[in-house]
DNA sequence: CAAAATACCTACCAGGTGGTAAGCTGTCAA
DNA sequence: TTGACAGCTTACCACCTGGTAGGTATTTTG
């Protein structure tokens, strides 16, 4: 039981990061959230920087994972990344605030780490590029360039997920409920037609 | 030569808060770099908000404009709808700036403006879903949904646009530029073929 | 020409920011 | 028993935040 007060700090701060970005979540909020004084949060993490830093290691992680478990399920390319495209889509909130925050490090991250600086998704990318690679193998996504094939699926089914709160309420729910159906059958069509 | 000032501020703002967000960015930091005092700023803004919000109006307008000048350019549907993504991907860095702008309303709105507050994008996403449903008149985009449809491409279209920038860091430059040949490759596909 | 509106300015404010310094308390190994 | 360390605490800091008050030139208008 010794990690809980820092296992709560990064789910808290998982949580108000992917809500309101970098600039817009300030220590104080994640600690006191956490009923933890922003000192006692600072003895954790050093500072915001790396607390951030942290629950982009997590997120990373959850999504290599994913890519694990969808792997350990099927072993054709096509039922592999249409499993993963449907699994992203409908997500659970911790899966919905992954894919946030990875949005939000896209458009942040050109100025905050303009060095080298790894890019936490690039193992995630990789993985599901290597999915399709060998998809082709077995004569799946003919004429494709994997990366782009890739990218494709995941700016569709990412944007689609970023998206729905707003679309939530713009239209109905029937109308919500079939345009999701809708998005996964042409990922449907796009996956399995290639 | 009345609006010099106030049309500076704008614009600078709109760079700002597209490259940091809405609490990345300073009304200091905008006013400064018009070298006008933040009161000057806030004189011709009255709020960061009232500021924010003329950022987006102007960026709205400026994609219905787009929209205009490809329905002036062609009367084809799937010609029209190539063209608007087309240009999407290869933006000038004012484009650019609007797409990424649009991008982090998506993922801010949700709670900054909770309440009905329309979404400042309704009227660009409705004349684009009007093309393909007048598409659909001609025998075009058979069995498609319009709004799954259009926000499937403008989904990988902005997601793309929005990832160049880490993308040009993790690939050479030929990589990046075939990637997105074959980005453009994929909507053509998806455009003419269905 | 007077009045009013425009386009700024300096000075100031309360409150929040990330972060440091130093101290207190309990656990646990030597 | 002592000392080290983890896990916090309060107190404090310099700086920055959006925003108000009130003033001053300049321009426009009646």
């Amino acid at each position: 039981m010794k990690l809980k007060t820092k296992d709560k700090l990064l789910s808290t701060a998982t949580v108000l990061f992917s809500k309101n970005g970098f600039y817009g979540t300030s220590i104080n909020d994640v600690a006191a959230q956490v009923s933890v004084s922003k000192q006692g949060l600072l003895h954790h993490f050093p500072s915001k920087e790396k607390l951030y830093a942290a629950v982009l290691a997590q997120a990373a992680h959850h999504l290599v994972e994913l890519v694990q478990e969808i792997k350990a399920e099927s072993d054709d390319a096509q039922v592999q990344l249409f499993a993963l495209f449907s699994k992203m889509t409908c997500a659970d909130e911790e899966r919905l605030r992954v894919i946030i925050l990875l949005m939000r490090e896209l458009l942040d991250n050109r100025e905050r780490a303009e060095q080298a600086h790894k890019w936490f998704l690039r193992p995630f990318l990789d993985d599901v590029v290597a999915i399709v690679t060998s998809g082709q193998q077995h004569g799946y996504f003919k004429g494709q360039s994997p990366l782009a094939f890739v990218y494709h699926l995941l700016g569709a089914t990412q944007y689609y997920v970023v998206s729905r709160p707003t679309l939530d309420k713009l239209y109905t729910r029937e109308e919500r409920e079939q345009h999701e159906q809708q998005h996964i059958a042409m990922l449907k069509g796009i996956i399995f037609d290639t």
